[in-house]
DNA sequence: CATTAAAATTAGATTAACCTAATTTAAAAG
DNA sequence: CTTTTAAATTAGGTTAATCTAATTTTAATG
């Protein structure tokens, strides 16, 4: 069956604040998320009921179904294996791919996907570092330490955010937070565990907040 | 501006029949080329005729304006310079990539286009042998050479096609005539206007109709 | 446990893009 | 130059996705 790119919009919102987000999908955060007003959402939930795509009944929790996570999880693929491609192939920078991919994910064409992983190597995260689910729908790790979760005298590598909007990724090109980044953690401030670090030879102060978006690996051991 | 998707897919149609079609673009060939009945088409001229995208009052001939024609450009440059994409970079065959480019040519993003183009390295033509504009929407070569065009006796290339139809494209693929094949011209018939030629040592006849399809350079001098 | 506030839903309307059936116009044929 | 036919348009209606305003339900608070 072949769905709308709103169908496939809201099947991804669902999948992703499911996920994320502590009060996972409801009809306020997917409006929210997808700029529509509740009352469009509400009717919206009944038809991707009707079509067996999430689970749901009138003022009760939200769930994809299998049938629907399978879709959420294709369109989250194309998402990020086109924004492998944005980056590597034609020297787009991280933030400015997101709405691109935003809709090359709608593109219909299974040969399409699997020739686009296979010419980008078969790449497991994405220039954010979220990790790209394979052909089946499995996506090989899913978990990530964040910076917040390093001790003082550390050193790590950026390798993706948690926070994808514009704004963010622009503040982290302002003070060299680029992915790759070799970060020295320096110092974790007990009271409000903002870190001292330093990045290019050059030190910084950022918050936890931020800290808490930033993924990264344990340098120097990569995988 | 930004138009609508069938918006676009009607500017696109208008100047592919106005320079093809021999009655140019009217409700009815509009119809048929995006699947839609007259009433809609009528419909949709009014409405581009109001956005001043065509030239157009009922019962009036249907010409696109400068405005109209620029957006139409652009679309055919994404078009090709995206089936360029697929047959160079993803191995995709020239008789696969039609329909995927339909849904990538009504991609938002200009700079997307223009590194698209850079990374294929400025091509000229698309794997169908069509001009590809460039970015002030100029065709650098617009007229072609076809095979009917051709005397005994001579040696020419395949460059491309004229009908992008798959069913053309299979029974090319059938008698191994793929973009860039050689071709010796044996005889052409005097009654019916035939084709007796070589392709890979193959002797085969094709008819008129197909010859006037096919788009060829005389060999062996390349531009 | 009654009340209130927040969230969700229902009701009713709008827009873009489509349709069928009926009508009008232009072009072709006599 | 009238008649016929084909093409185009108008009229009226449908569907998907959206909205605002009103109502209902759940959850939180006193």
């Amino acid at each position: 069956m072949e769905y709308s790119i709103v169908i496939e919009n809201y099947l991804k919102a669902i999948f992703t604040l499911s996920k994320s987000d502590e009060n996972g999908a409801t009809t306020k955060s997917i409006g929210i998320l997808l700029g529509t007003k509740p009352p469009t959402v509400s009717d919206m939930l009944k038809k991707l009921d009707a079509e067996k795509l999430i689970n749901y009944s009138p003022y009760k929790s939200i769930s994809l179904t299998e049938k629907g996570e399978k879709i959420a999880i294709k369109i989250i693929r194309k998402h990020r294996l086109w924004e492998t491609f944005l980056v590597e192939k034609l020297d787009f920078t991280w933030d400015e791919v997101h709405d691109i991919a935003e809709q090359l994910e709608h593109i219909k064409s299974p040969k399409l996907v699997n020739s686009l992983d296979k010419f980008l190597g078969y790449p497991k995260f994405d220039p954010h570092g979220d990790p790209i689910p394979n052909e089946e729908g499995i996506f090989e790790k899913e978990y990530e330490t964040t910076l917040d979760q390093i001790n003082a005298n550390s050193e790590v590598e950026l390798m993706g955010v948690k926070d994808h909007s514009v704004k963010f990724l622009k503040y982290l090109d302002n003070i060299s937070m680029t992915p790759g980044v070799k970060i020295k953690v320096l110092d974790v401030n007990e009271y409000d565990k903002s870190v001292a670090l330093i990045i290019n030879s050059k030190q910084q102060t950022i918050s936890n907040q931020v800290c808490k978006n930033l993924i990264v690996k344990r340098f120097p051991n990569r995988p």
